[in-house]
DNA sequence: GCCTCTTAGTGGTCAGACCACTTTGACACA
DNA sequence: TGTGTCAAAGTGGTCTGACCACTAAGAGGC
């Protein structure tokens, strides 16, 4: 009666039922790729396109010579496909994700001044020095940059939070923005920026990280927004 | 030397770079099946598998009997599989998705009543009258509901905004506040709210607007706090 | 010139085999 | 008795080749 569906979509269905119903929690095993292809009639290639397309979603894992796993099915876990927007996005796009992360991190800036523990903003400042400090690599910057916003967002305690903030954050998109900013001259003031964060963090005081966030973002912002009208006008190499 | 990987994930990464370096846009038709196996010397299957992740993802779109194409890469297309995680979470992960929209919302309403056309205006007005007018069903109120808030966030003009809030929400937990506003005899109170921000928008006020969705989504948040307090004391069927 | 229908080519499914890896427990040894 | 080794069973990963279901385009008739 359900010819509409494919074999495998089925499949992805009942395995869903599987999870939600309890018959399998977070973190147990299923039964086998065989055993699944058999209990719903259908040849093991379709079982694994199925068990392949919810270990895309994060909803399973399998392990080689293991067997196959439901995740803990935290935010986490779910959302890591999410950074696949942030990657692929150029142009107009990149900056609509900008606008989505001026309306999150000020909020989550805030948040953070209010409920960081001592030991998060121990943290977020070691992560700052190194920022601040001559790192051998731009990479190094990046890194440090991206997990600066990660463990700020982090210490408001919301995983869901963190999981979306990082999704709208890229790597690549990241260093172009260093390199940008260092190509102009303008280093000083991104490590400004995050110095402002953080001294508001620790003065416990949400409006001013709030605000802080928000030129923040706004900068860069508005650093990308010149150089897409820039590559549109002077489209060199 | 890359032995780590799997040949899956190659294929994966392959087909990206094949995105990503323009060699095949937006749109467009991909080689078969049969043709990028042999072109990544690995068998069909594999390369089945890593079509279907990519498929999961968003990023590919397989037709039946006439080739595999690339979706237009737009944020709708990429974020399709976010709502899994409205759709799975319970208990404080919902608190957290809630939490996460009272910093979007109230933001994203703000800048639709600065934005918003008076066609929107139009189609906003009216789902809001299908919530309010008495309809046959509570299906329907709940559909009319998430047309609402969707149409009010699509107004921004930001879609990637529009399909972050989407993921975010889910037709099922919808139901079940609809449904435990009626058992308490609150509904009153979420039409208010929907009447308020409306209003706000037609005014193009942002910041009545901004406070509007933010009392909206508390109402909902202390609701789901307390029923879900109630479900830990008193766990009944 | 238009419609119908065949047909080549595509993704979808199936079956069975073998490989790579993990886990476990029997076994020899100290 | 405890401990380390390693062989074997079972798992996911990959391959092959076949057939089915569907689409699109061209050949043919009108």
């Amino acid at each position: 009666m359900d010819d509409r569906t494919s074999v495998t979509q089925r499949a992805v269905e009942r395995i869903k039922e599987m999870i939600s119903s309890g018959e399998v929690g977070p973190g147990q095993r299923l039964p086998t790729e065989r055993d699944l292809a058999a209990r719903l009639d259908i040849s093991r290639s379709s079982m694994r396109e199925a068990i392949r397309s919810l270990t895309t979603l994060g909803v399973l894992e399998a392990r080689h010579g293991a067997g196959v796993y439901v995740t803990a099915l935290r935010p986490a876990d779910l959302l890591e496909t999410f950074s696949v927007l942030a990657e692929v996005s150029r142009g107009d796009t990149l900056l609509e994700v900008l606008q989505v992360r001026r309306m999150l991190e000020p909020a989550a800036t805030a948040l953070a001044a209010a409920r960081a523990t001592d030991a998060d903003l121990v943290r977020i400042g070691a992560l700052l020095d190194r920022i601040d400090g001559a790192p051998a690599t731009a990479a190094e910057t990046v890194t440090a940059d991206l997990g600066f916003h990660q463990a700020i967002v982090a210490s408001t305690g919301n995983a869901t939070l963190a999981a979306v903030n990082q999704g709208l954050s890229s790597r690549t998109f990241n260093a172009r923005v260093w390199a940008g900013h260092r190509e102009a001259g303008f280093t000083d003031e991104l490590r400004e920026d995050h110095r402002r964060i953080h001294e508001a963090l620790v003065a416990r005081d949400p409006d001013a990280a709030r605000a802080a966030a928000t030129v923040h973002v706004m900068r860069v912002e508005r650093w990308l927004a010149a150089d897409l009208a820039d590559r549109t006008e002077h489209p060199g190499a």
